[in-house]
DNA sequence: CGTTACATTTACGTAAACGTAAAGCACCCT
DNA sequence: AGGGTGCTTTACGTTTACGTAAATGTAACG
């Protein structure tokens, strides 16, 4: 029952439920607010994270899965916020993410190898050992 | 006195000779030795680097660059060259190179997911920027 | 008013993979 | 003997992205 009064439409998250909104924990927060990532406003000492918060939320988790560090997340954050239609920073942007996108694609193609490579040493050790098998089986 | 004897092929080669073959620092293949991957023999103070360690950080500085961590290459290592008379001890092995690369199935497949979710931001990304310019060619 | 439930700040801890002094052998050259 | 070079060990420092207390505050429930 810690609910703010149902009348008034509130646009804003607690910490707590920006936690189980995105799964992340209270920590991560306040510590991507200490880096400047986020910017909730504040009610007396607490937190409250407005849509504008939520929807860079979802850009830095995004930008996370895609292997950028925070402070390339931020940086890519300041640029959309600076200007979001500046055309020379949109394409600075792009450049930032068509190299992430090579690094991935060779990232991608080095695990197929290892892969191969393993699965091929799985076979040949299998096979070694039933040449074992049948040997001890005397 | 200092020299090898002929049995000893003057097949190994210094920690310098190494960081300049393998571009690695001393720190590092210290680092690996003190961590079992390496092990090098000892001439008094001086470690001398055989075929098999050269070998061995081949399969290290493969292993980083698929993104495994140094623990897991040791596990893998272990694999490659345990000498497994012991059948137990070969399923066991398997085992382990089996989870591996499972791990790396999914890895991969995560990372398929990332790509094609990156691919798409920058074909729109791309699509927009490709808007803007023809709407502020007035 | 006390308890409960959440919130806050401060600050040390963690893991990986080394970097980087600091200080000392060991050997070669002159 | 002095100097230079390269190797050695020991051990604290660095980075990233938080985890994990500890001490305290605040608001609502009962």
């Amino acid at each position: 029952m810690t609910n703010p009064r149902p009348s008034e439409v509130n646009d804003t998250l607690t910490i707590r439920q920006m936690c189980d909104a995105y799964d992340v924990t209270p920590r991560t927060l306040r510590f991507y607010e200490s880096k400047e990532l986020l910017s909730p406003i504040r009610q007396g000492t607490k937190r409250l994270f407005t849509r504008a918060d939520r929807a860079r939320l979802q850009l830095i988790l995004r930008g996370k899965r895609f292997g950028f560090s925070l402070e390339d997340i931020r940086q890519l954050l300041d640029m959309y916020d600076r200007d979001g239609t500046n055309e020379a920073q949109l394409i600075r942007t792009f450049d930032l993410a068509r190299q992430r996108l090579a690094q991935m694609e060779a990232q991608r193609a080095e695990l197929d190898t290892a892969i191969a490579e393993l699965k091929s040493q799985l076979t040949m050790g299998e096979a070694a050992l039933a040449t074992f098998r049948r040997e001890t089986a005397a």
